[in-house]
DNA sequence: CTTGACTCTGGAGTGAACTCCAGGGTGCAT
DNA sequence: ATGCACCCTGGAGTTCACTCCAGAGTCAAG
């Protein structure tokens, strides 16, 4: 699955996931990122294993984990037994609950947005500011 | 459209909206919730269309404005020419297409995560801690 | 009136997730 | 061998959206 089987830098991997050399030592010192391979000099070495994980933070962010509850996630490894499975599996359900709540109000409100911005947009185009709605989109 | 003609304090509509009286201060010194009336003694003194404007920030905050962003929309009045249509119009088209993103990826992530919880579940009732998925649901 | 719950102001403190910095060292190309 | 871009550590600083506080005043009930 890796692209290629080399080595970045702390710069290169930054640039890769779109995050920077601070934030990647920052999610090290937190656990988020296991603590890589040292050049003989000291720098940090990474694998694309270490792609992977960011990516994962990053989805996981997404879905408003917090970076806390990531640390939960991913330092389950399969040997963490039973209790470490309930904790994940807890996690989990409540998150699917929250998500599922939150993609039905985000839909709901997209809806009442589209349409706020298309009376905008006419405003604009007739030029009559008057027209522009007043932004109180505050249905139910 | 209002419930009822009258006053609340601050602990009041705090209660109602579900914010505390210092989250409500602290909008009134951002502007986002205009200044109310007072009594003799210096309280202040909500109608309910400020319940309206709060339930207004709560959704604005669901799409992910910033706070100041939302002070940018409720602080346009109709009276602020074409510029500042344009500039909520730009605004809202941002996030309708961030939204629309956001909506997407949350949609997929949601079944993966989905699926990994009842991989976790079935772990869990088989007592079988092995069988409890490694998150690292990094799939696209 | 007194009491007790509530409110006032201005300013300091909090937690999350970074970001920036100084004062150094590394490493590769020329 | 000398630039120059990059990296190191530890710690301080930033932004956002609040939250907490002290010290003082208000107000409705009994």
């Amino acid at each position: 699955m890796p692209v290629a089987d080399r080595t970045y830098r702390i710069g290169e991997l930054a640039a890769q996931s779109g995050l920077t050399p601070d934030a990647l030592r920052y999610y090290e010192r937190l656990g988020l990122l296991p603590a890589p391979a040292r050049s003989p000099g000291g720098f940090r070495l990474y694998s694309d294993t270490a792609l992977g994980r960011l990516r994962f933070i990053k989805r996981a962010q997404l879905l408003d984990f917090r970076l806390e509850e990531i640390h939960e996630l991913v330092s389950f490894n399969g040997r963490g037994g039973l209790r470490r499975c309930r904790r994940v599996h807890d996690l989990l359900s409540r998150k699917v609950a929250e998500l599922d709540a939150k993609l039905k109000e985000l839909t709901a409100l997209q809806k009442t947005l589209k349409e706020t911005q298309r009376q905008c947009a006419r405003a604009l185009t007739t030029e009559d500011a008057t027209a522009c709605p007043v932004i109180e989109f505050s249905n139910p």
